[in-house]
RNA sequence: GGGCCGCUAGCUCAAUCGGCAGAGCAACAGCCUUUUAAGCUGCAGGUUCAGGGUUCGAUUCCCUGGCGGCUCACCA
């Protein structure tokens, strides 16, 4: 512990407070720790407080000291805000002059010239110049103002608007309160906080600092509202599943296991909503949807996260064209309110999300970039060579389905710009979409590409009760092999269509990286609030 | 999980070949009545991620560990 003059002083300014603050003033105390009372009082606990804190906080918790000392409470509970700053400013805009205003906000620079000072205001809002002056605030007051405001403290400021010399608009302060005093210092104001750890583990350093993560968040909130309105508009209700489930499915992925202890048996965090939501078409809802999020128990890098959010929405009497629709009215949708223009940079790429978006089968995109023909007699082993150069791992239980998504993750999926629909997917790799008419090896299925990821997935969907316990079977014969990721027989859900779900129209889309898409960042630990970071 | 890179003051970053650990911002004591990353003077601020090793001497070189980033693999 370091005792030098500035802690000490902290500290007598302390025990001064809260002695007289608990009604034992009296010299003999004020001094003499020996005679305090041993119980543990708030004293000792804020000394054990001041203890934790370093040289700079120390600095700025003798200025909460000061502060109520002189009676002024450092954190008060009310404000008596009378304009946000972006109503002062559009009041502004427009030639009105509201008088005398009421702004609160965080102080987050100063710029003192002898009697004068330039403050930044900034609510949730936006940023306004205050204007302090020794003349309009007082001797007293302006003195108050340099001594114990700190940059990050929130403070409440009255006065009128005017422009200054260079036609800024300012509040001419006339009175200063504080709100809530800062005890730990904001990040640098010119670099800001570039520490990617900090940014992730203390986002609210990274929110008050960092205009442009701001607005990320801001823009994946109207996203969500923009997705949310439009499936509300076309009829889809919005129901909630469940979280924990005793048998996961809907999706190939590994799941995360935990425990009740009541029930005494393992629960599963869901992979996917899709097979309770397509119970209750059977149910005979028509349209429903979800936003929430799945959980899987897998890798962790720029555009995986063990949670991640998900839309999924089922429309009966539709099928995979009504899904091509939905899927192109969602992304003008949100990209309108994300940003506004169809045409959009996703890094080095230019990339126009006016509709309609170009359709490829599987087939052809992988023949095209591969010259491999994935139809073809000999297909498993020329994919299996054509994979190996890659340097991709092939696991001996994988199958034709398996071999083909590779392929395709390697040399299509990154040439796929423009917005793109992949078609007919491998029946091994979509145990939940109906086959096509025609060509069983293949179904009426669909991801969603742009800028060389992928966005949404989506299925004609099997409701043929017999087929789904067939499909279920092969994935137990493909966990059999040692697929972790191959499905559970869920009997209840081949039970659920066994009383008949209507011809159904599917979607998955991922909002973190739809998100990442139209806000342009590269990484979904930048449009997750709080990602799971390694540890 | 593999490879590469990083971790220095509250924040952003320096430190030559292994030779006294520095600057800007913030803070502190002052000056300055229209500033825009304000300016000026002065002062203070460090377990150089942790532990071990080599060395007369380690922020620097080596080893182990921690945390993070990028990338590959895995994976929706």
């Amino acid at each position: 512990m370091k005792f030098n003059d500035r802690w000490a002083d902290t500290r007598q300014c302390v025990r001064f407070f809260y002695t007289r603050g608990l009604q034992r003033i009296d010299g003999a105390i004020f001094f003499d720790a020996v005679k305090l009372p041993p119980a543990r009082c708030a004293w000792d606990s804020t000394m054990e407080f001041i203890d934790t804190l370093g040289d700079l906080e120390r600095e700025r918790f003798l200025k909460v000291q000061r502060l109520r000392e002189r009676g002024i409470e450092p954190y008060p509970p009310r404000t008596a805000r009378t304009h946000t700053i972006a109503a002062v400013r559009a009041l502004d805009e427009r030639g009105e002059d509201p008088g005398v205003v009421t702004l609160v906000g965080r102080m987050t620079a100063n710029r003192w010239t002898g009697k004068i000072t330039f403050a930044d205001l900034r609510d949730g809002t936006g940023r306004i110049q205050l204007f302090l002056r020794q003349d309009n605030l007082g001797a007293e007051t302006y003195k108050h103002f340099l001594k114990d405001y700190d940059l990050g403290d929130f403070a409440q400021a009255t006065g009128s608007l005017f422009k200054t010399k260079t036609g800024e608009l300012s509040v001419q302060v006339t009175e200063l309160v504080m709100l809530a005093k800062a005890v730990a210092p904001m990040p640098e104001k010119f670099h800001g906080l570039t520490d990617k750890e900090t940014r992730y583990r203390q986002r609210y350093l990274d929110l008050m600092t960092n205009e442009e993560t701001r607005g990320v968040f801001r823009a994946r909130q109207r996203i969500v509202t923009a997705m949310r309105a439009y499936l509300d508009r076309n009829d889809f209700i919005e129901v909630e599943t469940p979280v924990l489930q005793a048998l996961y499915g809907g999706a190939l992925a590994k799941p995360f296991i935990t425990y009740h202890n009541e029930l005494e048996r393992n629960l599963y965090l869901r992979i996917a909503d899709e097979l309770y939501l397509k119970r209750l078409l059977v149910g005979m809802f028509e349209r429903v949807y979800e936003i929430s999020k799945d959980f899987r128990n897998e890798g962790v890098d720029a555009t995986h996260l063990p949670e991640f959010t998900m839309m999924e929405c089922y429309q009966a009497f539709g099928d995979l064209s009504d899904m091509i629709k939905v899927v192109e009215d969602l992304f003008v949708e949100c990209a309108t309110a994300a940003g506004g223009a169809l045409q959009i940079t996703y890094g080095e790429h230019q990339v126009d999300l006016t509709p309609p978006f170009a359709r490829v089968a599987m087939r052809d995109a992988i023949l095209e970039k591969t010259a491999i023909d994935i139809y073809a007699d000999d297909t498993f082993d020329a994919l299996k060579a054509r994979i190996a150069e890659k340097n991709l791992r092939v696991e001996p239980q994988m199958n034709w389905g398996k071999l083909v998504e590779k392929l395709f993750g390697a040399y299509v999926e990154p040439t796929l710009i423009e917005p793109t629909f992949v078609v007919d997917f491998p029946t091994e790799i979509s145990p939940f979409a109906k086959k096509k008419p025609g060509d069983p090896r293949v179904t009426e299925r669909f991801e969603i590409y742009v800028a060389g990821a992928e966005y949404g997935n989506a299925f004609t969907e099997l409701n043929d009760p017999a087929d789904q316990w067939q499909r279920f079977m092969e994935q137990q014969g493909n966990r059999a092999r040692g697929d972790a990721e191959a499905q559970q027989m869920d009997q209840d859900y081949v039970q659920a269509l066994k009383h008949g779900m209507p011809p159904t129209g599917g979607l998955g889309m991922g909002i973190d990286r739809l998100t990442m898409l139209l806000t342009n960042q590269h990484s979904i630990r930048d449009v997750v609030l709080y990602p799971q970071l390694r540890t």
